[in-house]
DNA sequence: ATCCAGGATGTAT
DNA sequence: ATACATCATGGA
């Protein structure tokens, strides 16, 4: 494994709580007291069968990697945009998200890969975080490969091929319950060619949005979340009902009914580019809120 | 026991 | 375009 390390302040880049926000299922803690014990919270995530392993001590980012997955750091955390003067700029126009922004620091966008992003959505909906991620890793142990790289063995989500051996039985047996369909039917049109994942990147938001929701399963919340999280689509305002919750208290004169007026109402607020920063922000900041009140 | 969760689909209006 | 019931599963 390559070892290295990039200089990163801790406002530029919080690790824990990018991470562990609930805006991925595709990175996970190192369990401690194992091999890495002892030099603070480490994280890994695979991709292609290639490992790369997280962590952080003063101001640098330290990483372990394979197959040159390093290179990748910068795109999977957008660390090509700084997030002090993107909050810099969010700053000011309201006392709620200025809140949030003082609360936490250097929490980041994810940019995880693509599919493994798609099928951690499409067992979202009606379900608690924790709750997903059992999916998810059901899922990743039942279908995936198993990468073992110095004694130490790391999951790695299955391609599309290897997860369209999976029925809906085998799916249901895993507790996704009736969102097993939208997986195997998603799975099937991304074989086809329906969807074209690689094509996403260089459309529009809104078309890449239209483009997304031909699959069976994604509707406009699990749109816009892949399309943040997986593509890199940061005009992308998820609303869940958290944000809805936020936006009936905090912002009621941007609320609408209609998915895209009220996602429109803060695209113009916030900003196209800086929406989807405030939105993590704001769902970190009341959710946290609500479960400590 | 009853309710509800990072919603989406199918159907009817 | 909008309103409604329905959809599995498990934790509170």
């Amino acid at each position: 494994m390559k070892e290295g390390y990039l200089n990163i302040s801790r406002d530029e880049l919080d690790l824990e709580t990018t991470l562990e926000v609930g805006q991925t299922f595709s990175w996970y803690r190192l369990s401690e007291g194992t091999l890495y014990s002892g030099e603070g919270d480490k994280y890994f995530t695979t991709s292609k069968g290639n490992v790369l392993i997280l962590w952080q001590k003063d101001d640098r980012l330290f990483y372990k990697a394979t197959g040159g997955m390093e290179k990748q750091i910068e795109e999977r955390f957008h660390l090509y945009d700084s997030i002090t003067d993107i909050k810099e700029d969010l700053r000011g126009k309201d006392d709620i998200l200025d809140r949030a922004l003082d609360k936490y620091t250097g929490m980041r966008l994810i940019k995880d890969d693509f599919f493994p992003c798609l099928i951690s959505y499409l067992c979202s909906p009606q379900m608690r975080i924790p709750r997903i991620k059992k999916m998810f890793n059901g899922i990743a142990e039942r279908f995936g490969d198993k990468i073992k790289v110095g004694g130490e063995t790391f999951l790695q989500f299955p391609n599309v091929k290897q997860l369209s051996k999976a029925s809906e039985e085998d799916l249901r047996d895993l507790g996704i319950g009736y969102r097993a369909k939208y997986i195997v039917k998603t799975v099937e049109q991304i074989l086809k060619g329906i969807v074209e994942p690689k094509n996403l990147v260089e459309m529009e938001y809104r078309e890449a949005h239209n483009e997304i929701k031909k699959l069976f399963g994604v509707g406009n919340k699990v749109a816009d979340c892949v399309l943040l999280f997986g593509v890199g689509k940061l005009e992308a305002f998820p609303v869940d009902t958290w944000i809805k919750k936020a936006v009936k208290r905090y912002y009621p004169e941007k609320y609408d009914k209609n998915y895209f007026r009220l996602g429109d109402n803060f695209r113009d607020y916030f900003g196209e580019k800086k929406v989807g920063y405030a939105q993590e922000y704001l769902f970190h900041f009341i959710r946290n809120q609500e479960s400590s009140s």
